[in-house]
DNA sequence: GCTTGACTCTGTAGTAACTACAGGGTTTAG
DNA sequence: CTAAACCCTGTAGTTACTACAGAGTCAAGC
């Protein structure tokens, strides 16, 4: 398999792969005679574990940990646990800015009425201390 | 005012001022002969809108369109309102997205048990297509 | 008068996590 | 035999800053 097929295959950009072999998250494929990267299904898999921990907001640190992990042969579950509950608290603390953030914004509008306002209270709000 | 001052007042890195300033987000202050930037209460205002719309999570970008409303003599509610009303699709975009991860992660960790498995199979569920 | 420390200036480079070329080589179909 | 489609490396752009490097300025203390 070369790269344009893994791609295809993962829905994921050719220069996202090589750029995740570049910062050691994927490993390097074997190479054909002309310098092209020849990949097998293992490491399409690593690539799909990149991806999903991708879609849970995974950092790339943590998917380097999370690969570390992987990378035994017996993958202990309290390792990846840890990793999971600590990401976990690293998506809450998000959750709760944003929804401060709502919060905050919804009143604003508020303020807004219905928008006939002809001097908007909110930026002088925001720009009072 | 100068720069240290109003870092101090605003509890605002030296740095990110300047910043502001090349980007075009807050207006140049007036010059000392020795070519230090002397800022009066008004920048104080300005800048104190950028740091609070950016709690808010708003990019620069949308600062940038904020600001330009803030400077019109009367800023109409409606324009205020829009603004706030397309960010808050912004923040409930977010919020959804974390809200999914947060679950993925749950369920995830339930797999994991009490961490007393020797062979983790959330590694090979991420993994598998 | 001089030094020391705190302040300020500009400009550049680094961060995360990619994306988008530029400028080249290779393979394959018609 | 040539044109399209693929592949390669390396560099620059993105957002919203942060952190220097290297230089100038100012006030206080001796
Ligand atoms: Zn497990
Ligand atoms: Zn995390
Ligand atoms: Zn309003
Ligand atoms: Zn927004």
């Amino acid at each position: 398999m070369q790269i344009g097929q893994l791609a295809n295959r993962s829905e994921c950009p050719v220069e996202t792969i090589r750029y995740y072999e570049k910062i050691g998250l994927l490993p390097e494929p074997d190479r054909l005679p002309n310098g092209y990267r020849s990949y097998n299904d293992q490491h399409r898999k690593w690539l799909q574990l990149i991806l999903r921990c991708r879609t849970l907001g995974f950092t790339q640190n943590e998917v380097k940990r999370l690969s570390g992990i992987a990378k035994q042969d017996q993958p202990a579950c309290a390792d990846v646990r840890s990793l999971l509950v600590e990401h976990l608290v690293d998506v809450r603390k998000k959750l709760r800015d944003l929804k401060h953030m709502e919060d905050a914004l919804i009143r604003l509008k508020a303020k807004c009425q219905n928008g006939n306002l002809n001097d908007c209270p909110v930026i002088d709000e925001l720009m009072d201390s």
